[in-house]
DNA sequence: AAATTGACGGTTA
DNA sequence: GTAACCGCCAATT
């Protein structure tokens, strides 16, 4: 049980890193996941902000998927418009209120029954 | 050192 | 259903 405050060693951030880059490789076409459950994955459950930082400033990030990973009710990442062309390509439809429709595109990482 | 910021999550109203 | 808060943590100002 981890106890607050939870700093990170830069070991540690730096696996954080490589772990946050190796779930997003594996998110399939047309499925979505969020933040928190990267973080989670990753051994860090109170840090989804951290994977945010992450996938905006690794150089790693540009050669993943990166535009399947959207916030836990459906919302794209603010200032990237793009995001959302590229997810509606592979098949992810958004709701009216323009996020994405969570119920039926979330994927949950080596968890989930539809595998 | 203190306050602010951000590709977030959860609870409450 | 939406909106407003509060909590969280590393980086930045």
């Amino acid at each position: 049980m981890r106890d607050y405050p939870d700093r990170m060693t830069p070991e540690q951030a730096r696996a954080f890193r490589d772990d946050v880059l190796n779930i997003v490789a594996q998110i399939p076409r047309g499925r979505v996941t969020t933040y928190g459950f990267i973080a989670a994955l990753a051994g860090w459950p109170s840090h989804p902000r951290m994977v945010g930082r992450t996938l905006r400033y690794a150089p790693e990030a540009e050669q993943l998927p990166c535009h399947r990973v959207v916030t836990i009710v459906g919302r794209t990442a603010p200032g990237w418009g793009r995001q959302r062309t590229l997810l509606e390509e592979e098949g992810v439809e958004f709701k009216p209120n323009g996020r994405v429709d969570m119920d039926r595109y979330l994927w949950t990482p080596r968890l989930a029954t539809d595998e």
